[in-house]
RNA sequence: GGGGCUGUAGGCUAGCUUGGUCCAGACUGCGAGGCUUGGGCCCUCGUGACCCCGGUCCGAAUCCGGGCAGCCCCA
């Protein structure tokens, strides 16, 4: 990668070059090492989210956070319409025989559902359930909605806050018993191959977003006894963090009919005949978010890709005594033209702090570019930018600025998907056997794939011997393994299995 | 699901073992003023806390019980 302008040698940091005291490119220890104090830190500090509301497994977005999440969240809204789907709301309570009516998925969330059983002093006759998912919440509103295959296919998303009663302990963003940020979409279609190739499309929107996010993946289609209750099957997005554990941040699920005919959500066929529809869903919460800031960060703190960070560019002014008008004027006039080019930028001209000060800040909140203007500049015309990913500095000539940044901005994305990726791969490693999935997944975490023979009763005894978790199998992916034998049971492998320990 | 640990200013923490010396100390933050400003400057002044409820006791931040909240480990 080559910066703008008389990019300086990594290995020359901290020496005095021109004058300019050059740090090192930030550590990924804590990061890596203790990556929960990490995150907590991190979260707190710039602040994001704030964990201190006094109700178990809730958080609150701070205005920075929000405008992260709100990048997050304008992106997938973005994408989801781009491919037709309409977004609506509906309401939070759902009736509790609504939500009993699909057996299998009622049983799986039952456990975890909040109750509103009173309205005052008075008990509720029809009690209410917080939405868990809104699958319950939609489907009777399909069933009005659709009448015949003219209304088809329907696809709908819409954003909003689900509940779930978690008894594990919950982590910030992770495992939080309100999720605040859930982006849910539900389509409805006249036949299977329509339905199954909108679970594709689903796919393929949540990998779009995910490249765009630089958050690497691997798709996995859930084994029978782990998918979502009530679907056919489930295509999970799974990613690693920086402890090497596995964190699922997006599915995709395949209904079939099983909600069509709970609900009876008939159409009238072209010949006057009814069928059931065939729906799909899909889901992505604040994990995204997540993933967002653990994947990319270092021990300095966050490090965001441009299209997601609120502020892409940090203007220091470096005021001494005597200049200090000429140099904030020369910030905002900067500030101005870098906004006019579209780019997100502020100048911190608050008094009394040192620029050291500053840049700490700035690196904490993970501004990809900072800027740096002083009397020096001044005199030559020049800015200084630095880089938040590897702390390099550049001086550029003032009029080259807009171009620069907008280049450094590029190099700077570029950078920090090769870096996920190549993480994300040296994370991800292949193994014969179980002695070998074990040692590996100890060794190096991540996520484990081994030949698997595909039998449902040899994956869960695998489960049982591993102390890891069967992420399932790839999903649309070739994997060569003829010849290759199951890694539990020795008979000749099917397929590919991945295994992680995960959140 | 099981086990362990923790809760003192906004943050991090000293004090708790052995109750009284603590109307609770440091650092950081925050507010005011001064001095500075190209990697966390310095000085002065100010600000701010024993999670909640109950118990033991002459006396509780400290001991006991419960609640709430958080963290860690194992399944």
């Amino acid at each position: 990668m080559t910066a703008v302008l008389g990019t300086i040698d990594l290995d020359h940091a901290n020496e005095e070059l021109g004058g300019i005291l050059l740090p090192k490119a930030p550590e990924r220890k804590e990061w890596s090492e203790r990556y929960s104090e990490w995150f907590h830190r991190v979260i707190s500090e710039v602040p994001i989210y704030d964990t201190r509301y006094p109700v178990k497994g809730t958080g609150i977005w701070t205005p920075f956070g929000y405008k992260l999440r709100r990048a997050v969240i304008e992106k997938i809204r973005d994408m989801l319409e781009e491919a037709g789907h309409e977004e609506v709301l509906f309401p939070l309570l759902i009736p509790d025989y609504m939500l009993g009516k699909e057996g299998e998925h009622v049983k799986d969330f039952e456990d975890e559902v909040y109750w509103v059983t009173r309205g005052g002093k008075d008990p509720l006759d029809v009690k209410l359930a917080l939405r868990p998912t809104s699958e319950t919440a939609i489907y009777p509103m399909f069933q009005l909605w659709i009448n015949a295959y003219s209304d088809l296919p329907l696809k709908i998303f819409q954003i909003v806050n689900v509940f779930r009663y978690e008894t594990k302990a919950t982590k910030p963003m992770i495992r939080v018993r309100e999720v605040s940020t859930f982006k849910e979409a539900h389509t409805a279609h006249a036949s299977k191959e329509d339905a199954e190739s909108q679970v594709e499309k689903g796919v393929e929107i949540y990998s779009r977003i995910f490249e765009g996010m630089k958050i690497p993946f691997v798709k996995s289609v859930r084994p029978e006894w782990d998918k979502f209750p009530g679907a056919e099957y489930t295509v999970a997005f799974d990613t690693i963090l920086p402890d090497n554990k596995v964190l699922q941040v997006g599915t995709v699920h395949f209904l079939g009919q099983g909600f069509a005919k709970a609900f009876d959500i008939k159409y009238m066929k072209s010949d006057g005949g009814y069928e059931h529809v065939w729906q799909t869903c899909y889901g992505i919460s604040e994990r995204a978010i997540a993933a967002l800031i653990s994947v990319h960060g270092d021990d300095s703190g966050l490090v965001l890709p441009s299209t997601f960070a609120p502020v892409q560019a940090v203007i220091i002014p470096i005021v001494y005594k005597g200049k200090e008008e000429e140099v904030t004027n020369k910030c905002k006039e900067a500030d101005c033209l870098l906004k006019s080019e579209g780019i997100r930028s502020v100048v911190d001209d608050r008094k009394d702090i040192t620029p050291g000060n500053k840049y700490f800040t700035w690196e904490l909140r993970g501004a990809p570019i900072r800027i740096e203007i002083g009397p020096r500049d001044l005199e030559n015309s020049t800015a200084v930018l630095v880089r938040r990913d590897t702390l390099q500095k550049t001086t550029i000539q003032m009029q080259e600025l807009v171009e620069g940044v907008h280049k450094m901005l590029k190099e700077i994305d570029f950078s920090l998907m090769e870096r996920a990726d190549l993480w994300f791969k040296s994370k991800l490693t292949n193994a014969e056997d179980v002695e070998g999935i074990k040692s590996k997944l100890d060794k190096v975490g991540g996520i484990v794939e081994a030949p698997w023979c595909g039998a449902r009763g040899c994956g869960e005894e695998m489960e049982g011997k591993l102390d890891g978790r069967i992420l399932g199998t790839p999903y649309k992916e070739t994997h060569d393994v003829a010849g290759k034998r199951c890694a539990n049971c020795g008979r000749e492998a099917s397929t590919i299995i991945r295994i992680g320990r995960s959140y």
